[in-house]
DNA sequence: AGGCGGCGTAGACAGTGTCTACTGGCTCGT
DNA sequence: ACGAGCCAGTAGACACTGTCTACGCCGCCT
C-alpha cells in the first residue's frame, strides 16, 4: 500500500511498484495506475510527459531493489570471490523468479532503447560489481574481466529468461536451475580449484531459497 | 509483398512476417494486419479467435525461418562439431539482430506462456539439435549433455539479448561479439583442444541430424 | 430453385495514451 | 491585505486498439 500523503510523483512510482507485483506487467496501464494513486488519468502527466516515462521510473526502482537485494546477498554472503559470485547468481535468479513482472519490466527493450533514461546508467553498478568479483575470482588471463563478466552476465540472464517461461525443458526444478547456475560459473571461470568444495549439483541445502 | 491470391489465413500470417520485419513489433496490431491483408478487422477472428493466436502463428513462421536458417548454415559449414557449434551460435545471432522484430516476437512470454499454441514444441527441435551437436562436440562427462546444452542456449540468448539493446557496454563491435561467442563455446565445451587446423583425432563428427 | 452455410463487412463497446481547455487553491509581490 | 499569477489536478475529446455481435453476400449442394 503505497503512501498516502506523498508528492504525487513518487506516490505513482509507488503504486506503480505494487502494482506490477500483484497484478503483473500488463496491469501497468497509465490510467490504472493514476486510478490506483486516486486521481485523474491526467494528473501523471505533470511528471512523466509520457507513458513510458512512468514506467522507466518504475522500472528504476527495481533496478534499485535489485541493487539492494545484491548487496545484502554479498554482505550476508561468504568471503571467497566464488562464493559470492554463486549468491550473486542466485539472488539475480531469485528476483527474476519472484518479481516477475518488474524482471520483465527492467528489461523491456523499449524502455532501454530510450537512452535518455538513464536505464543504462541504472544497471550499470551493478555490472562493476560482477566485474569486480570476476577479476577476483578469477585467475589472470589474457582476456579481460570485463568480457568474461559480459558473458557471465549474459548466461545468468538467459538463465533466468529460459527458466522463467520454462523453455529449458529438462532443467526445470529449482536445484537443477542452481547447478546450471554452478556450471555457468565453472564454465566461465574454471573448475573451482578449492579442495573441500562438493562440485557435485543438486546436493546443496542453500538451493532451497531459489525455488518461488 | 505477400501473395494476393492465398487463403486469408496464410495471407495473415505473410502480412504479419513482412510487417514485423519491416516495421517492428509494435506495428503488428490486429487492424493494421488487416488493412495490409486488404481485410476488414474482424475479418482475422474467422481464423484466430484472438490477436495472440495470430501473433503466435507469426512467430512460428519465424521459428520456421530461425531453424532453416540454421540448417542451411550447418549444411554449408565444417564438419567438426566445435564448428558447428559456432557456426550454430552465429547464424542464431544473426537471425537475432537481422531479424529483430521476430526475435523479439518468437521470445515473447505471453506468446510463450500460452502453451496451447505448440510454441515450445516448435522451439525444441532446435534445441535437440544443439544438445546432439554438444553431445558430439565434449568429452564425456558426469553432467549431461542436455544441462549443457541448456546453459549454452541460455549463454547465446542472453548475449543476443543484451548484445540487442547494447547493454553490453564492452563488447559492443561485431568482431567482439564473436570472441563473446567463442568464450561462451570455450567456457561451456572446455577450450578447444584442436591446435590450428589440426583436427583433432578420435572424435568423429557424427551428428548431421538437423531441425525441420 | 431454393435453402443454407461459411466468409467477410460494419458497427458497437470498453479501454488505452495523448492532447487541450479549464478550474480551484495557494503563494507571492506590492 | 489583497489581487495576480501560477501550478497541480480535472474533465473531456480524439484516434487508436481488441473483442463481440448482427448482418449481407456469394457459391455450393441437394
Amino acid at each position: 500500500m503505497p503512501d498516502e500523503d506523498a508528492d504525487l510523483r513518487s506516490r505513482l512510482v509507488a503504486v506503480g511498484v505494487h502494482l506490477v507485483a500483484t497484478e503483473g506487467m500488463p496491469a501497468l496501464t497509465l490510467r490504472e495506475i493514476a486510478r490506483r494513486a486516486g486521481v485523474s488519468h491526467g494528473a501523471p502527466r505533470r511528471y512523466f510527459p509520457t507513458h513510458l516515462a512512468l514506467l522507466s521510473a518504475i522500472a528504476r526502482e527495481g533496478f534499485a531493489d535489485l541493487a539492494d537485494r545484491v548487496a545484502d546477498t554479498l554482505r550476508t554472503g561468504g568471503t571467497h570471490p566464488r562464493d559470492r559470485l554463486m549468491a550473486l547468481g542466485r539472488a539475480y535468479l531469485a528476483f527474476a523468479s519472484s518479481r516477475r513482472g518488474m524482471f520483465e519490466l527492467m528489461f523491456r527493450h523499449d524502455l532501454l532503447e530510450s537512452n535518455s533514461l538513464g536505464l543504462r546508467e541504472t544497471s550499470l553498478p551493478l555490472f562493476t560489481v560482477l566485474v569486480d568479483l570476476v577479476a577476483a575470482a578469477r585467475p589472470p588471463s589474457e582476456v579481460p574481466p570485463p568480457v568474461v563478466a559480459g558473458a557471465l552476465w549474459a548466461n545468468l540472464h538467459g538463465i533466468a529468461l529460459l527458466w522463467g517461461w520454462g523453455s529449458l525443458p529438462l532443467a526445470t526444478g529449482a536445484g537443477e536451475v542452481d547447478a546450471l547456475l554452478r556450471a555457468a560459473l565453472d564454465a566461465h571461470l574454471g573448475t573451482d580449484p578449492r579442495p573441500g568444495t562438493d562440485p557435485r549439483p543438486g546436493t546443496d541445502p542453500r538451493v532451497t531459497a531459489v525455488a518461488r
